[in-house]
DNA sequence: CTCCAGGCGCCTT
DNA sequence: AAGGCGCATGGA
């Protein structure tokens, strides 16, 4: 038995040769779909150092989610009027509050939830906003990063991901992670003619490597912390989908059993592939907001910098803090003289 | 050359 | 509890 598929609009026809006879059947199956969306800042949100495999081309983002490839473009009324990209700013400065998001993939599908579930494109903005603390930093943070939004990732990718990123910068550890992802994920269907693209390594193959295979992606003293956590979910030892049955605090304490997980990982998981918003991730950079935001010149103690970071921010903390962390990393500290992203405040 | 990068683990006060 | 240091690796 063989099969052909020929794409339309909407519909995909699936042909099937069998024992001689042919026979076609209509599916609900395309290679597109739209989602609207408010008060949504795709750019934002891919390259906010949640998720590390966007790549913009050409004006959309391009990436693997699970087995499959995905082209994600942003139209926004403003935007399509005066070129400024899917990051529209109306006149006045103030952002749009609605658009579209454009997905296409390689293969046909028919049922986009997954995607869905990975944009988490039903969340509504304004009453996570409501939630964050009505202060100064908060404010300029917001009317700064608006639109800004929280992925919902895989545990495996997640954990694996930033078990790479320990005192690296982000571009290292999206080359870190492509290196993984070429040399031992699996080729998945891409467009006709576009350069190949691969899943992220499963935990059973990267079990099945050896450090050394692993150094090669200049993980360095990494290597053995990702290998580790492969082989510890390969016996079963870790159970990621069991994590998602406990509560945030035992998660966590499961997490980081595992070498190379402290509590700064441990709350990536949690936040970006688990949907626990009440997890907080403090690096350097959120440290460096809570003390220069909220406590200007006045030297917190690490206790007291813990301990605020617990209470302050509400039931969307971890929300919150992806807005601190933007927030600093882009429009208060660029970090060199090629990055000069330094802008006032929208105004 | 130096310093630092979405940390962690271990050591010492 | 708080601070120091090594760990690989690459870029400024």
């Amino acid at each position: 038995m063989s099969s052909a598929a020929i794409c339309g609009e909407p519909y995909l026809f699936h042909l099937w040769f069998s024992n001689g006879i042919v026979t076609a059947e209509v599916v609900n199956a395309e290679l597109q779909t739209t989602f609207a969306v408010r008060d949504y800042d795709l750019a934002a949100t891919l390259d906010s150092g949640q998720a590390f495999r966007w790549q913009l081309r050409e004006g959309a983002w391009e990436g693997v989610i699970g087995q499959r490839w995905v082209r994600l473009h942003q139209h926004s009324a403003i935007a399509a009027k005066n070129d400024r990209g899917a990051r529209g700013v109306a006149a006045g400065g103030h952002r749009v509050g609605f658009g579209t998001i454009e997905a296409r993939v390689a293969r046909p599908v028919s049922d986009w939830r997954w995607l869905e579930t990975c944009l988490q494109t039903s969340v509504s903005l304004p009453a996570v906003l409501a939630a964050f603390p009505d202060d100064a930093p908060m404010r300029a943070a917001v009317a700064a990063c608006h639109g800004l939004r929280l992925l919902r990732q895989d545990p495996w990718e997640c954990l694996a991901s930033f078990l790479c990123s320990a005192t690296k910068q982000i571009v290292q550890i999206r080359q870190i992670i492509a290196l993984l992802c070429e040399r031992f994920g699996e080729a998945v269907a891409v467009p006709h003619g576009h350069m190949p693209a691969f899943t992220f390594p499963a935990a059973n193959r990267i079990a099945a490597l050896t450090e050394a295979d692993l150094r090669t992606c200049k993980l360095g003293f990494r290597a053995p912390h990702v290998l580790a956590a492969a082989r510890q979910v390969v016996s079963g030892q870790l159970n990621l989908d069991q994590l998602a049955t406990l509560s945030t605090e035992f998660a966590r304490n499961e997490l980081v059993k595992l070498s190379g997980v402290g509590p700064k990982i441990a709350d990536c998981v949690l936040l970006f592939a688990y949907g626990r918003q009440d997890a907080f991730p403090r690096d350097v950079w959120v440290n460096r907001a809570l003390r220069e935001l909220y406590f200007p010149r006045r030297r917190p103690t690490p206790a007291r910098l813990r301990e605020f970071a617990r209470t302050h921010f509400g039931p969307f903390a971890g929300f919150a803090q992806q807005y601190l962390f933007h927030y600093i990393r882009v429009h208060l500290r660029p970090r060199n003289g090629q990055d000069h992203r330094r802008r006032d405040a929208i105004s």
